[in-house]
DNA sequence: ACTAGTTGTTGAAGCGCTTCGACGATACGC
DNA sequence: GCGTATCGTCGAAGCGCTTCAACAACTAGT
């Protein structure tokens, strides 16, 4: 199990080790019989290219660097479906993925591109002022956000558009003739890191809220777990004035304590009150009960960072990347939202 | 922000290069003089080494391979505390992670060793026959399972001990006076892909529960989600013997939704029958009601992984290791299983 | 027929490190 | 004082690739 060199390939296929390296980076033409020829022999001796050979050779090391939030003890769930689109993504183009976790801050990242362990870095978990920022735009590689500092510093961004988001849920509860609305807030562990979209999403939805003329509260964070869910539904019902009420739950795992809650009293959505949740369409439809949802797809949202990413390394000979990816929400009706008075009782 | 290189560093300090690589490495004794003008030199140009250079030239790469289970679509949460402990452990001893996924089966293992891209790997989801760990067991560096195969090939494996979980299970219903005692199956995710430990723990329970002469039946498995687990009550209900009954359930994404079964029919756990669960303390305290848990901690195991995998690295004049290393459970008591009855009725 | 491309292949020069052997300098034993 | 260790440093030889310049073998153009 002695490991193979090019160098060996070259001989057994009775080239010289330069033709077998254009054989693998298709970097010149070779003929079709050489070539043939070069590739029976790595497949003989099964044959794996030596990467740190590689990266020296070719300063490019065929590896994305990863950087996740694993420091807070927060659950994050939601976060494997961003590691594994992005690994698939990344194996699909012949890249590795290698993972730095967020706590190490900008030493991470400048090991990163200092120590050539990678070609490219995206990164996670974006807070509203981010020293990483900084650093990360001065990286001699390419490094893309899923997320949207306030100033992002030239850097590429993707992200789930939260203000197309929060029209959505205003326009949905205004055209169903809502009459007031309250907004469910980001938990502690959210608004103590200034992560991103938390203020992005509670201006905006004030913002509309105000255009279409609703009623808008912002509810005290739901702590995740019963007891946070249960103080804000007190809240909530016994501030809520009479009329059709809806609530907005931005974030994903407030939402089943908060149908928990709202169970626990009696209260069902979609007759009592509305509810809209920010959260993945398959966590919407497998919720007891379903609810009406604004997708937040951590698939998509990867899918088109890694596009991104691939086409900094290399950006052929299109037009160009927008700077700023967001991708749009869509709204599915699951029947927690009340539906609009008739028309008779509208015209009030 | 042209990368430096050692060279740079050497000229600075006023050293050939050579020396600059022994203060890095530390392989041969450099006088404290020289070593602080060295070290002044690389702060001074923040220096960071070539990671591709070091590989080709050392043969080691610092890097371990961790390979996860993402090609399931099952939820695989409680992965990432896995995955957490790992990458923080890594860095702790200056070693970087390469993700690899599952769905790359064997190749996947080929090109982690074929390529030098790690030093040594770690895999997860093992299967009871898997074609991995032959494949593993033939690379030229150090595996370590998390889980253990029916044939170790001679890897070192790390899991938790699910034969004991299974006996303290066994004991405790036995010595709290049970009549009978139920298991809830694991899911067909589980069952299908023959993941190890599945077999192992309902082995072990059916054969603790004999030689403790406890009846015991093995349930359907409980499909993740509401209706699966309504099932399983309904069965376990319909079939319930008059007496103490114990639930066991082994696996922890089934708890939560057994729980809100049993309350859905007003049973209450620990007072009409008694229920253990094997997840995390954490998951077991959290729980709405808490329950009874035997411990299954992923950073404990990943932990133990890490040191077995550092140590096959770099063995030390110790004496050694355990080629299978399992985690010993614990049960903590919240209440879930009803009490001894009162020694007068006991001696019936 | 003779120059001017074109095509396919090669040798050799690095990439930035680790590591071996060598060597000058200082310390020791007698 | 002279050999003999010991210590600290250096030069140079790789590690296995990529890539450049060069060149042989053809094909075309005039």
């Amino acid at each position: 199990m002695a490991a193979f060199t090019s160098k060996d390939v070259a001989r057994l296929a009775g080239v010289s080790q330069s033709t077998v390296s254009y054989v693998m980076t298709g970097k010149r033409q070779i003929s079709e019989r050489t070539r043939q020829r070069v590739l029976a022999a790595m497949e003989q001796l099964t044959y794996e290219p030596h990467a740190g050979a590689r990266a020296l050779a070719g300063r490019r090391t065929q590896v994305v660097g990863l950087v996740v939030p694993f420091d807070s003890m927060s659950e994050m769930t939601g976060l494997l479906p961003f590691i594994e689109t992005i690994a698939s993504s990344a194996r699909a183009s012949d890249y590795e993925v290698l993972l730095v976790t967020a706590d190490e801050g900008s030493a991470g990242l400048r090991r990163l591109a200092g120590r050539a362990l990678c070609d490219a870095i995206i990164m996670m978990d974006i807070q509203e002022q981010d020293e990483r920022v900084q650093v990360a735009a001065a990286l001699p590689i390419p490094v893309v956000l899923v997320g949207m500092p306030d100033d992002p510093a030239g850097l590429y961004c993707v992200d789930l558009d939260f203000d197309a988001a929060a029209r959505i849920a205003v326009d949905e509860l205004v055209d169903t003739g809502h009459d007031e609305a309250f907004v469910i807030g980001y938990p502690a562990a959210v608004t103590d890191r200034r992560l991103n979209f938390a203020g992005r999403f509670l201006r905006s939805v004030r913002r509309h809220a105000e255009m279409r003329g609703l009623p808008l509260t912002v509810l005290e964070p739901v702590e995740l777990g019963r007891a946070g869910a249960a103080t804000a539904v007190e809240h909530l019902l016994a501030h809520r004035r009479p009329g059709r009420t809806g609530v907005v739950v931005p974030y994903n795992a407030s939402i089943r304590p908060l149908l928990h809650a709202l169970g626990a009293r009696a209260v069902v959505p979609g007759r009592d009150l509305s509810l809209i949740g920010i959260s993945t369409d398959h966590q919407a439809d497998e919720s007891e009960p379903p609810y009406t949802n604004i997708s937040e797809e951590p698939r998509d949202v990867s899918r088109r960072a890694m596009k991104t990413l691939f086409w900094l390394l290399d950006p052929g000979p299109g037009v160009g990347h927008p700077p700023v990816d967001l991708v749009a929400p869509r709204l599915t009706r699951r029947g927690t939202v009340m539906p609009a008075p008739t028309s008779a009782m509208r015209s009030s």
